[in-house]
DNA sequence: GAGCCTGTTCAGGTAATGTTAAACACGCCG
DNA sequence: CGGCGTGTTTAACATTACCTGAACAGGCTC
């Protein structure tokens, strides 16, 4: 687990870049540099950083876009998008905000509030590590990226909705899942499947782990314990 | 399905007041008001909005005193606040996000980007929202995500229905719920139950504790104390 | 002590879940 | 294309735990 929090900034002015590379630096974060939208997408999945600062107007993809693109992949749903902009113009700031940004900054811009804004930004982001690719809880490791659940050393073997399941349980142990947000998860919100679905998958994987961590609610759900 | 979202709004201009009450609530949000510090303390008390709008200048306290001493009480922790101010001040925007809130907006703000802005703290909102789904009374804990009632450090099991009516009398402590109250929370008002229903349910819950916490009010209801 | 309210116990009914096997969907490969 | 294997869903049935009502005991008030 990495304890300093990584951020990307991308702008085409190298001194812009500079300035507040220097200034979150001086604070303790780890920074990461981009010139354009290209390159902001590819050091962004290189890295996975936990804020993402994005000029609005780039050669090549505009900040927009970037922002577009990121919000469509699942490992940035959840990271801190901000604009920066030398521009105030109402309608990219709301075209800005609607594609999923947390703010909205415009250039120039005071180091300190600049500071202050990331701080404040950094208090809202859940624990890094719920919603980690890797779960790992003692002997149990559950890899969302190469679809494996690890177990004292044995792999086990999970089809895919039994694996989603199990990774949804995991990723808040002890957090009583309702059926419904199970469905919603993992089935998504347009297919419908019967009431005894959820149970099939839940029994398989209790078979295959073979070791009793996941806890039935009644009239409520499941969740999973460790 | 969630409630509506509530926003309180505090400023001293009845004009701005009005403006924003009237855009929030075609958003679909439930709107409370409050014409100065004082009476925006009161209101957060009273309603537990999710959003705190703060006007900076109000007669009385001003919008940063508000949320320091919100920030100071438990169940305000993660409440998000925002400051509105007419003045674009660089102290003051700064004291303003080192107090905690999450963003300081600058007056005349257009509506639509004043939606956005709200739309997009709403976003960061669901993962802190923890905390309030925790009842913490001293030594006892009632969790409505894990559904768990901890005693003492020691795990106690209670059936739904026992979870939930015990959930609600804790979550106003000494308050006296009618029967009546309880049968519609917990069963709802539909389902009709007889008379000795929630005693039986009480009485579980007590067995199950083995703690004198809820008293009966004779003729009344119950209350839950600590 | 009568009347009203609540406490206690218990067993039957029932809704929710567990289990199993079989049907169905889908891609793979000859 | 058609059989095969895997993954997923359904249906039928078994099982469990929960909820509830009834029946009675006890306590308080008038």
């Amino acid at each position: 687990m990495s304890t300093s929090k990584k951020i990307l900034i991308a702008d085409d002015e190298p001194d812009i870049l500079e300035i507040i590379q220097f200034n979150l630096q001086g604070e303790g974060f780890e920074v990461i540099t981009a010139k354009n939208g290209d390159e902001a997408l590819e050091q962004a999945r290189r890295h996975q950083p936990q804020l993402i600062m994005l000029d609005v107007m780039m050669p090549g993809k505009t900040g927009i876009e970037v922002c577009r693109m990121l919000r469509q992949q699942p490992e940035f749903k959840s990271t801190l998008i901000v604009f920066l902009s030398a521009l105030s113009d109402e309608t990219t700031e709301l075209t800005g905000l609607e594609t999923g940004a947390d703010d909205y900054l415009t250039k120039p811009i005071s180091p300190k509030i600049l500071i202050s804004k990331v701080h404040a930004l950094f208090r809202r982001l859940p624990q890094t590590d719920t919603n980690d690719k890797v779960i790992q809880l003692g002997d149990l490791r559950i890899d969302r990226e190469k679809y494996i659940v690890n177990l004292a050393g044995e792999d086990i073997v999970l089809a895919r909705k039994e694996f989603e399941l199990l990774a949804l349980l995991a990723s808040r142990p002890g957090k009583v899942f309702l059926r419904n947000e199970i469905l919603n998860q993992v089935w998504g919100t347009e297919v419908i499947v019967g009431d005894r679905t959820i149970d099939v998958h839940i029994r398989k994987i209790r078979q295959k782990l073979n070791v009793d961590c996941i806890t039935t609610v009644k009239g409520v759900g499941y969740k999973f314990e460790w």
